[in-house]
Order: C-alpha cells, then sequence, then structure tokens
DNA sequence: AACATTTTGTAGCCTGCGCTACAGAATTTT
DNA sequence: AAAATTCTGTAGCGCAGGCTACAAAATGTT
C-alpha cells in the first residue's frame, strides 16, 4: 500500500549512492582518530595543537599559518556522555567544533514537547548560532558519547576570520551543508504517512552517521523508538508499529542496537 | 480546549516583542527603497553600483572598498513576478542577494508534494546552498513580484571572500540566522494540534514579514489557504476550519487579503 | 544470579484530519 | 458587466495515528 513503484525505485537508488559517500567519508574519520594526539590526556582549556586541528577533515587544506592561528584561539574541552555543553537559553558567546564523539541538539518547548534537530559528529561545528542576533542558544547541546570539542568565542573567531579569510570560507561551506541538511529534514517532516516519513529520517540519519556493510548501511548509535518518535514528530508506540512494518518489508533489519538500512531494495 | 494558559501568556509576549522588532526593521527598509539608485529602470547585468549595495542593510556598516569589491563583481537582473529564478535540480552555480521585492522557496518531491520552505526578501541571500558538496539546486526560488537581483558566482565570490573577509563574516551571519529560522520551522512542524501549529507558522512568517499596525502586526502579502497548507504540510479544507476557529478566538483576524495576527492576547 | 530500569511489543478506544464533493464569494480576464 | 478562474467555506465518511494500559524482553546494576 504505502510505497509506490517510483518511490521505491527512488529510495533504492539513493541508498547505494549512500554507500559509497559514507564509506569515503568513515575512512577519513579513522584517519582522524589514528593521528590525533590531543585526544590522550591532555589537561583541558590548553590550547589545541595544530596537528590536531590539521588532522579534521573540515581543515585539512588550510595552510600551517591559518592552522596555527586558529589553534591558538581555540579552547579544549571534554566532556562524557550525557553532559550538557550547553542548555537552550544559555547566553551565547562560544561555538564549537567536534573533535571526537557525537553531539545532540534538541529543543524542549514550552508545553514540554521535545523534538531531536541533529546529531553532530567529529569534524562538525555547533553552537554557530551565536553569530546572527540572538543571545541565548536555542537549543540543547547533550553529549551521546565522551567528546572532545575545542571552543572558539565570538569574538576571538570574528577576529580570526578577517585575518584568515579562508577559515572564513570553510565555515560559510559547512554552514551551507547543515542549512541543506535543515531543509531537507523541513521536507521530511512533511511526509503525511508516518511509515515513509520514518524511513526517509533514517535514511537522512544513516547519510551522516553510517557505516556500510554487507547488508547496507548501519548507523553507528542506538537509536530508541523514542528517539524516532522525537526525530519524526510522532508517538512511541505508532514507531513501534511502523518499524514492524518496515522491518517486514525488509527496508531495514537490526543488527544488535543498530539500524541497518537494506542497500538491496528493487 | 487547545491552548493551554501558560501557553497562550506565552504567545502574547512574543507578539509583542515581535511589534517592535519589526518596526525598527522595516524603517530600515523603507529607507533603502527611498534611497537606492539602481533599482530605477538600469539594464540587466551591468556591475551593481557601490551605492546601490550599501544601502542594504546587510552590507550597511562596511567599508568603502568593501564595498567597491562586492559591486565589482555581482550582476543585476530583473525579474517578474511568478518569474522562476532557478528550479530545483538546476546547476548551481551562482548565489544571490534580494535588492529588493520577495521570493519564495519550495520544493518538490518525487510523489509530487510540494512544500514551501522560506520567503525570502529584500537584504537576504538565497542559492547559497551552492557552497557545500552540492551541484544542483535543491530548491525552486521564484518571484511573489517583481524582483531584483545581485548574482554571484561561485568562485567569483569566494575570491571576493579572500580579499575582503569582512563581507564572510557578513554571509556567515547571515547564514547563521537562516539556521535559526529553519531550526524555528522545524520545531514548530512537531506540533502536532494543526490550529497551534498554523498559529506558530503565520507567527514566524509575520516575524519576518510583517508590519506592525494599530491592530496587531500585518503579513505584507497574501496568503491563501492553500500556501499555509503548504507551509504547515497539511490539507487546505482542514486550514479553512483551524483559521476559522483562530479568528473565532480572536487571535487572527483579516484586513482585506492579509492576515494580522492580535497583539492583545491576553 | 537477582534486582532495577529501560526498551520493545500488543491491544483497543477514539479523535483529528485527510479526502471528496459541491456551492458561494471574490479576483482576474475578456 | 459578463465570463472565467481562483479562493473560501460547509458537510460527511473513513482511517491513520495519538493515547492509555499492561506485559515481555533486553540492559544495566548490585
Amino acid at each position: 500500500m504505502s510505497f509506490s513503484n517510483k518511490f521505491e525505485c527512488f529510495i533504492a537508488i539513493k541508498v547505494n549512492k549512500l554507500c559509497a559517500k559514507v564509506e569515503a567519508h568513515h575512512s577519513k574519520l579513522e584517519d582522524l582518530a589514528m593521528t590525533c594526539l590531543c585526544i590522550s590526556g591532555i589537561p583541558d582549556g590548553l590550547a589545541v595543537s595544530p596537528k590536531c586541528i590539521k588532522d579534521i577533515w573540515l581543515f585539512s587544506d588550510f595552510s600551517s599559518e591559518d592552522m596555527a592561528a586558529l589553534a591558538s584561539v581555540g579552547s579544549r574541552k571534554t566532556y562524557q556522555e550525557g553532559e550538557v555543553v550547553f542548555h537552550q537559553g544559555d547566553a551565547a558567546d562560544a561555538m564549537f567544533l567536534i573533535k571526537s564523539g557525537r553531539i545532540k541538539l534538541s529543543k524542549i518547548f514550552e508545553d514540554g514537547r521535545q523534538v531531536t534537530l541533529d546529531y553532530r559528529k567529529s569534524g562538525d561545528t555547533f553552537g554557530d548560532n551565536m553569530f546572527g542576533e540572538a543571545i541565548h542558544y536555542p537549543v540543547t547541546a547533550r553529549c551521546m558519547e565522551t567528546t572532545y570539542t575545542c571552543g572558539f568565542k565570538r569574538s576571538d573567531f570574528e577576529q580570526l576570520v578577517l585575518e584568515h579569510p579562508g577559515i572564513g570560507l570553510q565555515v560559510i561551506q559547512k554552514q551551507s551543508e547543515h542549512i541543506a541538511t535543515l531543509t531537507t529534514r523541513l521536507g521530511d517532516m512533511n511526509i503525511p504517512c508516518l511509515e515513509e516519513r520514518l524511513y526517509q529520517v533514517l535514511l537522512n540519519v544513516a547519510r551522516e552517521h553510517g557505516v556500510s556493510v554487507n547488508r547496507g548501511v548501519r548507523i553507528q548509535f542506538p537509536l530508541t523508538h523514542e528517539d524516532l518518535s522525537f526525530l519524526t514528530g510522532s508517538h512511541r508506540v505508532t514507531i513501534t508499529k511502523a518499524l514492524k512494518k518496515l522491518r517486514d518489508s525488509g527496508k531495514i533489519t537490526k543488527d544488535g542496537r543498530s539500524f541497518i538500512l537494506s542497500k538491496d531494495i528493487v
């Protein structure tokens, strides 16, 4: 019933593209994990070493001069799983770069509703909404695993960009991508049928955070039905039902606690 | 039934803040309309005059040197109401700055669903997704009224930012704001009850495109029930019903073809 | 291993809203 | 001003999915 043929076809193409992209992407991340020096036990608050920044692919084509400048301004901090970097409503005066780990951005509304807006991973920035007029963070950033970050104060960062315009260009690019992601999410939220919406949401998460495995693409961290209900704006019980249908139709499977999106859908 | 007391209170505060902000903002825009030279009948394709750019508040605190640089790179073009600047899927190689007028960004899906993602107005940029990996525009940009734009090619613009980092900083700021807007939209889409969702959506549109009038805030352009159904991801007929309820409860009124959000809700 | 906690699954009621159909109002076009 | 088109409003059927409640399974903790 739910999926038209045209739609299924579209999905299949999408998942295959996804595999290639995720693979390429992931190999870079592994390099990072191997070579980065500053992950191992350097106290928080110290300046970030240039080497450490260079290894983040975001800045990988920077000149050593730009790199040194960036490193001199950032301040390192380690957070444990479950820790909150900033709460929604806190005064916004810094943006963060994720060295390693993973962060969930969510928003809580005055009526108690909670929405997961995005997951960010190594190489991503967050808290960049501090540019713009707002003086408070509009979201809460909570770590999903042990996370190493570099924080940049707004004024420092602005100065940095003025002196090293290439850094600004990189940030513009990164923001562009986030705008694209959010745009996609916004479109997804408009899918009326939950089953399709859920599948799209999973597809997007997989595109960002998946690894390619033989059966398809595996999402790297466990997502509970409750997480998914926040992501899709739906009810937990309804998610359970929809997942069952998706599993029955072979579009997804589970490997332990994590989902695998099948790549071989006709 | 639908709105709790707490919620109503929140709305009231919001609308009042809105009025002040919109007023301040609008006076700037009017200045622009008065002083800008290049709106009046200069042929398309010519370089943009520095004066013309300076009048856009986005760049208002630029040095004349930065201004001249920006002007030399941009290329002016005029579009009529209903004209499309670019279609979803077109090769993306330029971003645009709106001198005056208004543009609707929307996305059409393979299953025929259509979603309105954003309205952009004078001083905003669009098509900035050309940074990032994508080589195609992910949305369609259609003019809602006669619109004057300045187009910038990607390579030109990158060069420009490298030479004039302040411009990059402005763009980062602008993007930050769009990210904030999209984030809000995404939260809004998660409101389960259509009546509340619709009201939030109207509130957001008003915040961006409203003028303050004695009764509250008026949205500057007509929105049909169909437009709203795209914005809320809902059905046209259901919108009609929800609007009726909102009108009955005094939260909104109509002035001719445009909506007014009441400011004096207790 | 025993216990506590979190996550997943099943069942059933009931409302909100998608959808079709048609009719009146308002704009635009001729 | 007449005709055509677009927009708004009303009515009713049907079902997807929200919600509560409870039970089984899995995970985490002594």
